[in-house]
DNA sequence: CTAGACATCAAACAATTGTTTGGTTTATAG
DNA sequence: CTATAAACCAAACAATTGTTTGATGTCTAG
């Protein structure tokens, strides 16, 4: 079932995809339609509610310059190239180039929940033994009191030190352990550790053999 | 030289930091108003020029709803402490916030050699041994010829199927090693494998212990 | 005490912008 | 040929929004 997209709305649609990051603002409907070449204002109203409905994108309310890409709209305008049709099925599957910078990091840096997400990049290697190494990045989710076994950011001692670690509760106090699980665990009152949020994503390098 | 920031104004920035990020629209200076308990939409219109003047934010020309925080704005409000300060050199480093979307995915898609970079998706737990699992993505960048130990896409028998490897090169033949080393390498003459590109990231959630 | 800077307010203005209305053109099904 | 739907246009409307104007209270330096 794959639907025929009309070739200007196509071309809306990877307009959009260009502007819509958090750099800039999203485009208005009339600027949408100087640069698809368009002359009326209407027309690309016509075009977005189309869009909506067929689920390429979505509108905040209708609130100005708020269109925003659905998982449907990237892969319309993602063609999938090279790798997509052989990696198919076998592996690998291909997630498209160029525009989904934008969508990637909406992915990584974007959480349903709305809370907020950072990145730390890991200095040295003080956390090796959890597999995360010196110039890694960490996406962190802003949470203070994630669930039993989430892999957190506390901060300890006042907040002299910072760790990541995966996070266990047991009568009142909080044991953190390390990843990989053969050190001794810190147990510590749970007043005494500050959670900081949890770690979401790792991102580093394809790792050198152990 | 610690500026001392007025009150209302560190709250305005406070609200901006939250209100600023991939999620949603920045809010208008009358939601500002609002949410600082200013009566006067022009009052925080004021205090927007005095944090601008000052360096915390930026504007895009005066378009509504356009604050940035810079990196000095972001400073302010974070008092640096948590994360920040704290975390230089203690093995975490913070990688700023919001603004950073745009530099995440700059830094994973774009290459210096120019080359292009796409994304695939781990389907199935084919590559588990290289501790690559399900869902897992990899940022690749096109190379048909990448140095010897390079983790690379290969596609084997005329494309038919789609490997992971770390590559090596033998008298005219490749090896074809899975990172974790201990199963039998594949080794094949040159002619029969396809380089598509090279593994840079593995992007992944905290990995459950093995 | 007084002048001036600062913070605040209310009201009005003008630009931007999504939307509505009503119409035209063009291709196609009946 | 005709009716219909899709694509498009121009113009006007109303809401949102940054900005301007003019004024008031408060604190502090001189």
């Amino acid at each position: 079932m794959v639907e025929q997209l009309h070739p200007k709305r196509l071309e809306i649609l990877k307009l959009l995809a260009r502007r819509t990051g958090t750099a800039g603002r999203a485009p208005s409907i009339r600027e949408v339609a100087e640069a698809v070449d368009l002359r009326s204002s209407q027309t690309v109203h016509y075009h977005l509610n189309k869009l909506e409905v067929a689920g390429y994108l979505e509108r905040l309310n209708d609130k100005p310059r708020t269109p925003r890409l659905t998982a449907k709209g990237w892969e319309a305008i993602s063609g999938f190239p090279l790798l997509g049709r052989i990696a198919a099925g076998r592996g690998l599957e291909a997630v498209a180039v160029g525009d989904e910078a934008y969508s990637l990091a909406a992915e990584l840096l974007s959480s349903r929940s709305g809370r907020g997400r950072y990145l730390l990049r890991v200095v040295g290697q003080s956390m090796i033994g959890a597999h995360i190494d010196d110039g890694d990045l960490l996406v962190v989710e802003e949470d203070e009191d994630p669930p039993d076994g989430a892999v957190v950011v506390a901060l300890l001692r006042n907040g002299e030190e910072v760790t990541v670690k995966r996070l266990y509760r047991e009568y009142g106090l909080l044991r953190l352990r390390l990843e990989n699980g053969d050190h001794e665990d810190l147990v510590a009152p749970a007043e005494d550790v500050v959670i900081q949020g949890r770690v979401v994503y790792v991102i580093h390098p394809p790792r050198r053999r152990r």
